[in-house]
DNA sequence: GCGACAG
DNA sequence: ATCTTGTCGC
C-alpha cells in the first residue's frame, strides 16, 4: 500500500557546492531566443507546485494541465517523494524537481508551457526553478513568484496588465506584472524557450479574478489536497 | 561577521 | 513552505 518513492537520481547533489556545479552546467542549455507559445493560440499550460510535510520529510508535487484558452482542467497528476535537499534560497529547485518530474511523467498530455512557482532567470545565479525544470524537460517554462526575492522594482501602474522591470542592478531579470487592478503584482521571469513579453502575456491570459494564474492556483490546491491525503490521516511518527 | 532571502 | 479564527466584503 506504499507507492511512495524517492525519485532521486543517484548523483543528486547533497551540498551547496555540488548544487552550484549542476546549475552552472545546466545553465548553458537554456534557450532564450525563442518567443514561445503565442498568446491566444491553442495551448496546454501546465501548472506545477509542491507541498511539504517537514515532519516526515515528505513532498507532494502536483501538475495540472489547463486549456489556456478556456482555463478548463484537462488533466491532473501528483507524485509523492522524500525531501531531496534543505531549503536554501537560490537552491529551491533541488528540493522540488525530482518529485515534480515524477508528477509530470504521469501526465498523458504534452505540456506546451510549464508555469512554475518562483523564478527562472530572475535568480542570483540566473538559473532558478523554472529554468531548471525547463532545461530538464526541454519544455517552454516560465516562473511566477509572489515575492520579488532579492530584486528591486518600481511599482507598476495600478491597472491589470501594467508592469515594471524587475531589476538586478541595471539588468532586467524579469517583470513585476499587475494581474489584478489595485492588487500587488506578481513577479514573472523567463525559464526556457519563452521570451519575457510572451511570459507576461501568458500570465495575463491564465489569470482570471485572482492575483495568481489559474495554473498555479490549481496546482497549489491539488498538491495540498494530495499531501493531506498522504499524511493527514496517519499519526505522526507512524511508519 | 550578520542579516536577507523564491518555496 | 507552514503554523492558524474569525472576520470584513463582494
Amino acid at each position: 500500500m506504499n507507492d511512495k518513492s524517492d525519485h532521486l537520481p543517484p548523483d543528486w547533489p547533497t551540498d551547496e557546492a555540488a548544487a552550484h556545479a549542476v546549475q552552472d552546467e545546466l545553465r548553458g542549455r537554456v534557450i532564450l531566443d525563442e518567443p514561445g507559445p503565442a498568446p491566444g493560440a491553442p495551448l496546454v499550460a501546465v501548472g506545477v507546485d509542491v507541498a511539504y510535510d517537514d515532519e516526515r520529510d515528505v513532498v507532494v508535487a502536483a501538475a495540472v494541465a489547463l486549456d489556456a484558452r478556456t482555463l478548463e482542467v484537462l488533466e491532473e497528476a501528483t507524485a509523492v517523494g522524500r525531501v531531496a535537499f534543505p531549503y536554501v534560497p537560490g537552491l529551491l529547485a533541488f528540493r522540488e524537481i525530482p518529485t515534480v518530474l515524477a508528477a509530470l511523467d504521469r501526465l498523458a498530455v504534452t505540456p506546451g508551457l510549464l508555469v512554475c512557482d518562483g523564478y527562472g532567470l530572475a535568480h542570483p545565479r540566473r538559473f532558478g526553478l523554472a529554468s531548471h525544470l525547463g532545461v530538464l524537460t526541454g519544455l517552454p517554462s516560465i516562473g511566477v513568484a509572489k515575492n520579488p526575492f532579492v530584486f528591486r522594482y518600481q511599482d507598476p501602474g495600478p491597472r491589470r496588465g501594467d508592469s515594471a522591470p524587475l531589476l538586478d542592478g541595471a539588468e532586467e531579470v524579469g517583470r513585476a506584472l499587475r494581474t489584478r487592478t489595485g492588487v500587488k503584482p506578481v513577479f514573472v521571469s523567463v525559464g526556457h524557450r519563452v521570451s519575457l513579453d510572451t511570459a507576461c502575456a501568458q500570465v495575463l491570459a491564465l489569470t482570471r479574478g485572482y492575483r495568481l494564474p489559474e495554473t498555479t492556483r490549481a496546482a497549489d490546491s491539488l498538491c495540498r489536497r494530495a499531501l493531506a491525503a498522504e499524511t493527514g490521516s496517519v499519526p505522526p511518527g507512524a511508519e
